[in-house]
DNA sequence: ATAAACTATTACTAATAGTTATATGTGAAT
DNA sequence: ATTCACATATAACTATTAGTAATAGTTTAT
């Protein structure tokens, strides 16, 4: 039982006639005559009667018509769905954000987005960067806003939004605040509080100011806010993103490699993205920094 | 868009998996493949993203599973109703009937049927025996029971089902009712009143008493009731069945041919036989005289 | 690093669907 | 009755397609 065969069936019933199917069907009688007998054979059962000119349907023939008819209908229905999906953006959209552009960056772009696209239901999630590209290399999460990557998997395919430089604080009442000691000589006599080994803003940190495991950290955690808690209690030294700097903190003014995070989208470079990944990436890209 | 496509891409979005879904399917994995790349060039657009080992359904593939659900669950549909169709009985036969059958034979028989078979919508319409030939090969009808034609057309099938001895009856108080009078002689110089030319009953009489244009013909008619009445009435002789003779006429004794109607069933012999079509033949055979 | 597991590809074969040409049968007109 | 027009079935052939076995290329896990 194919398709083809019943569309052929449902032609010569609507016709009335084998020839007039096979016109209807750009195809030449005894073609159409194969088709029903395949499939009357794959039935089991005759659908027609060829009696002298006339062509009837068969009690068999009959009472598989609606059903029949329902297949081909089921079969366009679905041609109709792909064409909407293909200038419709709708269905859900998995992401994932850092906490740090979740709560910095994120909500305008989520406000305009759900805006646009209304049809859309958003799924956020936050976690680490490096689990967000676990996450998109495994396939459970279709888009990542995050920290790129500075030596992205092969498989990944990575759009730098925001530029987000990086900094070297403390507070205003620690002793690196005081002038003249503004080197990194003096930096390593004091403790850190740095983002957690392994992370990506970390690594960056690390390749700037040439660190090692000797430096003295004090805390490590994922969560830059709880950083510049710290740092504004006056625990220690750190890198926080220019953005976050505030009155209550003094930027040390010293020499060092580049320290420009960026921040931008992750998907995985084999994976179909959905209209709605490809409209939150294009909607992220008006957002961009121009450099 | 084929069914073989559609169920190998239900199967591997069940079984996650186109080796599994080739399993299940009694296949190889590589025929999987195919399938699916078929389908998907048909649809132009990527049903599932193959991603290392994992494999998932994209945005398309996610909109196109429950139609595709559908459709299976239809032809599955479809071949219950066929094996259904097998044991059940039911829907509605077309039958045609002659106006004597249907008053003296068939109440009883229809009772029955309609007793055994109340799925069955019985359309039975009242005609001539020539007319329902006429419609039993043109198809508008699938049976009936009807005075059996003599020669009947080769694309008939037919089944003696009652004989219909006819005898030659006047009233009481026609001349020829009087003794002595008993041959075809002097039949010949009475009116007669016969069914009429071109049907099956008139053909039979016609041979049985070598009767030729010339015999004086009153009234014809195609309701043997009405001759009865007619006779009754004492307007002329005729030839009716045995089972309509009572009291009021005379059978006169006149050696003659075979005049033994076949009443009975007639379908197109080409013709797909319904199972009611099938229940009513047997049925009527329980009926049949025993000879 | 290596093995195991999975999909894609290739080359080949078998099965199938289509075409043209022809046969067969019906119904209608002469 | 014969013939013509029309409709479906069949046969022979071709082109296409669907399937298989073998293998390559990845990815994941040990």
């Amino acid at each position: 039982m194919d398709i083809q065969g019943i569309q052929a069936f449902l032609s010569v019933s609507e016709t009335g006639s084998f020839s007039r199917a096979a016109d209807a069907l750009f195809l030449t009688q005894p073609a159409v005559s194969k088709r029903i007998q395949a499939l009357e054979q794959s039935l089991g059962i005759a659908l027609f009667d060829r009696i002298g000119k006339s062509v009837r349907l068969t009690e068999a023939g009959h009472a598989l018509l609606p059903s029949c008819r329902r297949i081909i209908d089921e079969v366009g229905e679905s041609r109709r769905i792909i064409s909407n999906l293909r200038e419709t953006t709708s269905g859900s959209l998995r992401l994932a954000t850092s906490h740090h552009i979740g709560l910095h960056r994120m909500p305008p772009v989520l406000r305009e987005f759900s805006r646009r696209f209304p049809e859309v239901e958003l799924k956020p999630s936050f976690m680490d960067s490096e689990q967000a590209c676990q996450q998109i290399l495994s396939g459970e999460i279709e888009l990542a806003i995050i920290t790129l990557p500075g030596e992205p998997d092969s498989r990944l395919e990575l759009m730098p939004v925001w530029h987000d430089p990086l900094c070297i604080a403390v507070s205003r009442h620690h002793e690196l605040a005081a002038p003249g000691r503004h080197s990194v000589r003096y930096l390593l006599e004091y403790d850190a509080i740095l983002p957690a080994a392994g992370t990506y803003t970390r690594k960056l940190i690390d390749q700037a100011l040439d660190l090692d495991d000797s430096v003295p950290t004090l805390i490590e955690t994922h969560y830059l806010e709880t950083i510049k808690a710290m740092v504004q209690a006056g625990l220690g030294w750190s890198m926080l993103p220019a953005s976050m700097i505030d009155h209550s903190l003094v930027v040390l003014d010293i020499r060092h490699r580049s320290t420009t995070r960026q921040l931008g989208t992750v998907v995985h470079r084999e994976r179909t993205k959905s209209n709605a990944a490809n409209a939150m990436i294009r909607l992220l890209s008006d957002y961009a920094d121009r450099p």
